[in-house]
DNA sequence: CGTGTAAGGAATTCTGACACG
DNA sequence: CGTGTAAGGAATTCTGACACG
């Protein structure tokens, strides 16, 4: 659950978002991919629910600088 | 654990096998990964697992098509 | 038989930017 | 702010084949 193994070709078929959104929430330090050798963002299941999370969210209202102060999910 | 998410280069990082070597592993009915749109094989935790016994058993001198009849792990 | 490789094409992902608001 | 898009490049994956044995 926490490898990183899947493409965000394939995050996005499984939460239904744009590379776009993904790549946002990355920049806004809300998901942390890891790279392949050829500079390919690499996500694990658990980053999958943290998008579907963090896009209902937005959706709520929220801004994505609330959202870093309040995801203490894991890591940091 | 079944979800195919990962493209054949993970499972090549994961397994440290080549991509030939999987492939010959499909070729032989002993993986079976999903397509994607654009035609690129999805693999799943199970068959990284999966590959990686197919090949510890291929160095034990077995061959693909005694594997085939005994490997029933699932879905057949 | 199981695996290596060179070959050319198609699909994927990347970055930085302009846009709207 | 959060997301869309066109742009060009780089990395990934695909198939069919020839090779060795």
């Amino acid at each position: 659950m926490h490898d990183k193994v899947m493409s965000i070709g394939t995050v996005c078929d499984l939460t239904g978002l744009t590379e776009r959104q993904i790549r946002y929430y990355e920049e806004k330090q809300l998901i942390f991919p890891v790279r392949s050798k050829g500079g390919a963002r690499k996500y694990s299941f658990d980053d999958v629910e943290k998008v579907k999370d963090i896009h209902s969210k937005l959706r709520d209202g929220f801004h994505t600088y609330e959202l870093r102060k309040n995801g203490r999910a894991c890591c940091e």
